[in-house]
DNA sequence: CAATCTCCATACTGTGTCGTATGGAAAAGC
DNA sequence: GCTTTTCCATACGACACAGTATGGAGATTG
C-alpha cells in the first residue's frame, strides 16, 4: 500500500524498451517520471518539482503521479538516487585510465565538467548542491559523491606521482574549481577564455 | 503613488540610529525589512523571501509591507542593490594593500571567504547565486560584482610580479576555488582540513 | 481643535500546490 | 464472459501565497 514505488520496475521499463512507441495505451513507469523530474531539475532548481507540472509534461494528471508515487518526497528520493548512480558511473568512467596517462585523464576530467556541452549536467549539480544547503537526504547524497570524487581523481594525483597530502588537496582544488568556476560570469572579464582555462588547468594539475 | 520605497529612507534611517529602541510605536523603514530579507535570504534562499513571512519576523502584517514597496519583486530589488554595495566595500576593504604586501594580501581574501566564522556571508554569497541562475536581474548584480571582484584580485597579481595573461587566470582561480570549496562537503575526505587549504591557497598565490 | 498624513491591521479575491477519494476504462487472469 | 488488477482522470478539501481594498489609530500640521 505504501512503496507502490519499487514495484517492478524491470518489468515496466522492459515494455517500454521494445520499441513500442506511445501509442494508444503505453503505462508511465517511475523512470519515466525521474526522467522528466530531472529534466526540471535543470532549468528551475528543486524548487520547480511540484507534482502537477510534472504530470503535465508527461501528458498525465497527477492521479498517475499518486499511483506510482507515495508522495512528493518519494520522487524527490528517487531523483537523489537516481543522480547518484550516474555520477557513480560516470566517475568511474571518467578516472579509469592505464598506467602513466594520469595526467592526461585529469586535463580529461576537468574540461568535461567546463565543458558548454555539458550544460544540463552541470546544471543539474549545482541544482543538486543548492538543494543540499536547505535538505539533509541532499546533502548526504552530495557528500557521498563528493567523497568517492575526490577519492578517484586523489588516486590519479598520486599515481602521477604526488605525495599523499598534496594529492588530497589537489583533487579538493580541482574539484572546487570546477564548480566554482560554473557558478561564475566571467565572460566579459577576458576575450579569451579558452587561454584561461588552460592556464587553470595547468596549475590544477601540474607538478 | 508607485515608487513609495525610495521615500525618505535617510529621514527615517536616522530616527532609528538615535538609539530609540523599538518603544510604543517605531515605524520600520524599508532598511529593517532589508536586513531581515538577507537574514532569511541566508537560510532558505530568495525562495524564503515571501512577504507574509517576512512580516511575521518584523511583527507586523503584510499592509505594512506593501506601504513600503511596490510589490515582492522591490524588495528583492532592494535586496540585490544592498547585496552589491556591501560587495564592493567589502571587496575594496580587502585588497586594499600597501605596494609589495600583495601576496599576503591574497591569503588574507582566501582565509576571509573560507573562515567558518564568515559562514553567514558566504550563505548569502551561494543563495545569490543561485537566484542567478534563474533570474536575469540577479545575474546581472552577480556578473558586476564578480568583474569588479576580478578586476581587483588581478591587480594584486600583476603587481606581485605576474603577467597580465596569468594573473587573469590566477584571480579567476581563487575566486571559482573559494566559491566552490564552500558548497562542497569534504568534511570526512580529510582529517585535517587546515593543512589541504593551506596547501591549496598556496597552489592559487604562489608563483 | 480639526484636518491631514503616516503607518499598519484586517478582510478579501484569486491562484497554485499537496494530498485524498472515488470512479472508470483497458488489460490480464480465471 | 466475468472478475480482478492496472493505470489514470476528476473532483474535492486544505493550505500558502501575492496583491488589493478599506479602515483606523497615532502623530503632525494648520
Amino acid at each position: 500500500m505504501e512503496n507502490k514505488a519499487v514495484k517492478l520496475p524491470a518489468e515496466t521499463s522492459r515494455l517500454r524498451a521494445t520499441g513500442k512507441a506511445a501509442s494508444a495505451r503505453t503505462p508511465l513507469d517511475p523512470v519515466r517520471w525521474v526522467d522528466t523530474a530531472i529534466d526540471v531539475l535543470a532549468r528551475e532548481g528543486v524548487a520547480g518539482l511540484r507534482v502537477e507540472v510534472l504530470a503535465k509534461r508527461c501528458g498525465v494528471t497527477k492521479g498517475s503521479f499518486y499511483w506510482h508515487f507515495k508522495d512528493r518526497q518519494a520522487l524527490l528520493d528517487a531523483v537523489l538516487e537516481r543522480w547518484r548512480e550516474g555520477r557513480i558511473r560516470d566517475i568511474e568512467k571518467t578516472t579509469a585510465v592505464q598506467a602513466g596517462q594520469e595526467r592526461e585523464q585529469l586535463h580529461y576530467a576537468i574540461e568535461v565538467y567546463g565543458a558548454s556541452k555539458n550544460r544540463k549536467g552541470m546544471s543539474i549539480e549545482l541544482a543538486v548542491r543548492d538543494w543540499a544547503r536547505h535538505d539533509a537526504r541532499a546533502a548526504a547524497i552530495v557528500e557521498s559523491v563528493d567523497l568517492y570524487r575526490l577519492e578517484c581523481t586523489r588516486r590519479l594525483f598520486v599515481a602521477s606521482g604526488m605525495s599523499d597530502a598534496e594529492a588530497k588537496s589537489r583533487s579538493l582544488l580541482l574539484y572546487a574549481c570546477v564548480f566554482g568556476l560554473s557558478l561564475m560570469h566571467y565572460t566579459h572579464f577576458d576575450d579569451n577564455p579558452g587561454d584561461l582555462k588552460q592556464r587553470i588547468a595547468e596549475r590544477i594539475v601540474a607538478g
